[in-house]
DNA sequence: GCCTGATACTTCACCAGCGAAATATCGTCC
DNA sequence: GGACGATATTTCGCTGGTGAAGTATCAGGC
C-alpha cells in the first residue's frame, strides 16, 4: 500500500521546520508519539487486511481471543471492556456478532442477572486455532529488524510506557 | 479514563496460556504488536482529547500541521494523503471543513487543473501556533518514564520499525 | 485533432465506534 | 419492604473513515 519512507523523511523534516518558527517544541518527544502512531497505524492495517478474509476486524478478534486465552473460557462484556480497551456499545456489537457466529454464547449470570456470561464454544475455539498459525510467519518478519536484544529492549520500553501512561490522576 | 495495567497483565498472561494449547506462537512478537497498538490508542485518545475542545481530530490536525510545516506552506491532496496515511476520500471530507473554517485555501494549479492546491492562510498559521504550546508539557510528561537514552533508542528502534514495514514487495 | 488509458479528486452509500439516554437488576438505607 | 442510587448492558442517533463508482483533466499514439 502507502510506504512510509516518505512519512518519516516529512516528519522529520517538518518537526525542524516547525521548531524554527515556534519555540519550546519538545522535538524527540514528537517524533516519538508520531512514529508510534505511525507503527501502529501500518500494524493494525496489516492485521486487518489478514483477519479480513474471515470477515473480522482487530476489535471481533481482540475479544474473542481475550475469551481464548481465558482461564475458562468465559467472561463478561464489562470485564472485556476493560481488557480489550472497548466501550461498552461496541462490545455489545461485537458480542453479539460473534454469538451469531456460534463462535461464542451469551447466557445471563445467576448470581447476578445484570450480568452476561459469555463462553467461547468448541466451534470458536477451532476457528482460532485454524486462524492463528498462518498469521505467525508474516508476523515474525514484521520484526524481523530487529535483533534479539532490541526486541527484548523494544518490549521493556512499550511495557514500561503503557505503565506510565496509565492514570495521569484524575480527580474523583 | 480506562487503565492501561490490567490490559498489559492480561495480555502477558493470555500469550502464555494461549502459548501452552497452541505450538509456534512468537510470544515476543505478539507482545510487541500488542503492546505497540495499546500505547497507540492510548495516545491517540489522549491527543484528541487535547483537540476536542478545537473542533478537531488528529487526522484534521495532521493534515493542517503538514501543510504548516511544508516549506511554502502549499500542497495538494494527493501529497497529504501520502504523507498523513489517509485516503483521498477522507482528505477531501478534511480539506472542505479545513476551508470552511478559513484556515486553509484550495486553489486549482494552473499548470495542471486536475490539481487542487492547498495553502494554509494566516488564520491557519495563528490557529496552530495558538493551539500547539499548550500540548507540550503534557506530551513531555507522556514519555518522562523514560531517560534521555532510552528515548533515543526507543526513537531508533520505532524508526527502524517504521522504514522496515514499508513495503512487503508487492509485485507490480 | 481525437481516442484511450492514466491520474487527481469528488460523490455516494455504507460500517465501525462513540456518547447519551434507556432498561434492568442489585445493594442498602430507612 | 420499598425507595434510591449504583452497576451492567443495550438501544439510538451521529460522526469519521472506507471502497467503489463518477467526473474532470492530462498525456501519448495514431
Amino acid at each position: 500500500m502507502s510506504s512510509l519512507k516518505p512519512c518519516v523523511d516529512a516528519l522529520y523534516e517538518g518537526v525542524d521546520r516547525v521548531a524554527e518558527h515556534i519555540p519550546g517544541v519538545p522535538k524527540c518527544e514528537v517524533l516519538l508519539i508520531r512514529l508510534l502512531l505511525l507503527n501502529g497505524g501500518a500494524l493494525q492495517r496489516d492485521v486487518e487486511d489478514k483477519l479480513k478474509p474471515f470477515d473480522m476486524n482487530d476489535s471481533d478478534f481482540r475479544t474473542l481471543m481475550m475469551l481464548y486465552s481465558s482461564a475458562d473460557g468465559t467472561s463478561t462484556p464489562g470485564e472485556l471492556c476493560a481488557l480489550a480497551e472497548q466501550k461498552p456499545t461496541n462490545m455489545t456489537r461485537i458480542t453479539s456478532m460473534l454469538a451469531k457466529r456460534g463462535l461464542i454464547t451469551r447466557t445471563h449470570a445467576t448470581h447476578d442477572r445484570r450480568q452476561v456470561v459469555l463462553k467461547i464454544t468448541a466451534d470458536g475455539r477451532r476457528f482460532v486455532r485454524k486462524l492463528l498459525p498462518p498469521m505467525f510467519p508474516e508476523l515474525v518478519a514484521k520484526f524481523s529488524c530487529f535483533s534479539d536484544t532490541e526486541r527484548k529492549t523494544f518490549e521493556r520500553l512499550l511495557r514500561k510506557l503503557a505503565l506510565h501512561l496509565d492514570p495521569v490522576a484524575p480527580s474523583p
